[in-house]
DNA sequence: AGCACA
């Protein structure tokens, strides 16, 4: 049998093709190298403060004491900004073991029911037990697991978090929609987008030249500003419109300039709009 | 983690 263009499973797979490669609409992190320990409170802890974030999941694989976790945010960027800055920390500093964070293959499909929990638990072990010899091929996890796992441990978890940020999200939006007529600013999932970025991390020796440089490739871009902040330089990069501070925000999120030498730059939209002048 | 200019 082949699988003819209208074959809904021959779309489905056309979608999960193109999701390998093109991940730009994922929010979710696939967390790995956590302890066999590890509680899904931790993770929780861990991503909690993370600007836009919205829910985790912790997932026993069954593949061993194997565990892994999904770490869900309102936007794209947001997730790619976490995982920038959480990519490679030493979760656990008695054994050293590291995180290892990369964009999931596709999102979380978690149904987002009013007073769900903040974290969820999934636990495929006494399953991959019974059918140990059918699961007994290639990978660890798969997302279609994942998304049917968890259905039914949602409403065990009582805790509010979730609405609680979500709720005052939606309070700050329209507080914001009230006052800023001309869009410098705007709420996503949480986080204040603003046209205006703040980049750090640095090097030392990192010149305005060399920044303006790459800036100077992406459209929109207006005025760079930097100044050393105790040795260390910051910088605001101007852009008119948010959208294309987006687009830098998104593309140069963690990379290397010739002058890094304490890793990629570290950028953040600006608490405030570069002031015209 | 570090956010100035007016």
């Amino acid at each position: 049998m082949t699988h003819p263009p209208y074959d809904p499973y021959y779309l489905l797979q056309q979608q999960q093709q193109q999701e390998y490669t093109d991940r730009t609409g994922v929010n979710t992190l696939f967390v790995s190298g956590l302890p066999d320990d590890v509680k899904a409170r931790e993770i929780h802890n861990l991503f909690r403060r993370r600007p836009g974030f919205d829910s985790c999941q912790l997932k026993y694989t069954g593949r061993g004491n194997q565990v892994v976790a999904f770490a869900t945010f309102f936007n794209h960027q947001s997730a790619v900004a976490a995982l920038h800055a959480l990519n490679g920390i030493k979760f656990d500093p008695q054994t050293g073991s590291t995180l290892h964070i990369e964009l999931a293959r596709s999102n979380s499909r978690r149904k987002r029911k009013p007073g769900s929990g903040a974290y969820v638990v999934i636990d495929k072990r006494v399953k991959a037990a019974a059918n140990a010899q059918e699961s007994s091929s290639d990978e660890g996890y798969s997302d279609a697991d994942e998304a049917a796992g968890n259905e039914n441990i949602d409403s065990a978890n009582k805790d509010v978090l979730v609405t609680a940020t979500s709720e005052i999200a939606a309070d700050l939006d329209n507080a914001v929609a009230g006052v800023d007529e001309r869009s410098e600013k705007t709420f996503v999932g949480g986080l204040q987008q603003c046209s205006t970025l703040f980049i750090a991390n640095l090097g030392p020796n990192c010149t305005e030249d060399e920044l303006k440089q790459v800036l100077s490739n992406y459209p929109g871009f207006n005025v760079l500003k930097m100044r050393a902040k105790g040795g260390m330089p910051i910088a605001f990069a101007d852009f008119e419109e948010i959208e294309q501070a987006n687009k830098v925000m998104e593309e140069l999120q963690g990379s290397l300039l010739p002058s890094s030498d304490r890793g990629g730059m570290h950028i953040e939209y600006a608490r405030s709009k570069m002031r015209k002048t």
